[in-house]
DNA sequence: TATATTTGCAACCGAATAGTTTCATAATCA
DNA sequence: TGATTATGAAACTATTCGGTTGCAAATATA
């Protein structure tokens, strides 16, 4: 079992759990009736989306209310930030490259 | 076959690929010389990166330069743009919670 | 207390995944 | 030209994945 966030995030129907559940804590019952598949696929999801923790459950009666944990998508954002620092080069050297055309054209 | 981007980063042997070939274009079998299985393997990971324009190919003889797309690193960052609102939203509202607690001190 | 509701878990199934070995093709070099 | 090198593709395999059905446990309700 692999189960990092990167594998967390590579089923479409995650992503949308994550994106349903980011604002507001849900119950699975009630996430599961976003989606076309049985209420037990969204809990094997939910599990998931627990063991690498992107979630947390808050236990209110028979009920288990499930919200984002906000924090743990920063690890995405570390991720990519090496490739930020590429891309904003490149927008850098572009402005260079286009500051050193107009001052020839002068 | 799925074949998003999303998927092409849950292998971890895929990511140090896009890592190895961020900053300089290689060869599959420099690539492979990297990692701990056969050129083959290496190769399969290639093509599904290209298949979803993550990496670019540049002939060169018989050598293929492959080099990172990295406009297509962007969608990643698009999609977790939602979810950075909110933690910045955080931030804000512990800013002015501390500002309030502040506030209520004098 | 008996029944209904909410939930997770186990067993099973078909498809996808990552890897291997083998082979074909094309370019380079002696 | 013949051998070597760089590469991709095909066939196969073990494992994982996402889904289903069926069941058990715990809480709520009549």
């Amino acid at each position: 079992m692999r189960r990092d966030i990167f594998q967390a995030i590579a089923d479409p129907t995650r992503r949308a759990i994550i994106v349903l559940i980011a604002l507001q804590a849900m119950t699975p019952n009630a996430i599961a009736d976003n989606f076309n598949t049985t209420r037990q696929a969204i809990s094997k999801h939910l599990r998931i989306l627990t063991e690498c923790e992107l979630v947390k459950q808050e236990y209110q009666g028979r009920e288990i209310y499930y919200s984002l944990e906000i924090d743990k998508m920063k690890e995405i954002d570390k991720w990519l930030q090496q490739f930020r620092k590429i891309w904003e080069n490149r927008f850098t050297q572009l402005d260079n490259l286009l500051s050193t055309i107009k001052k020839q054209k002068k």
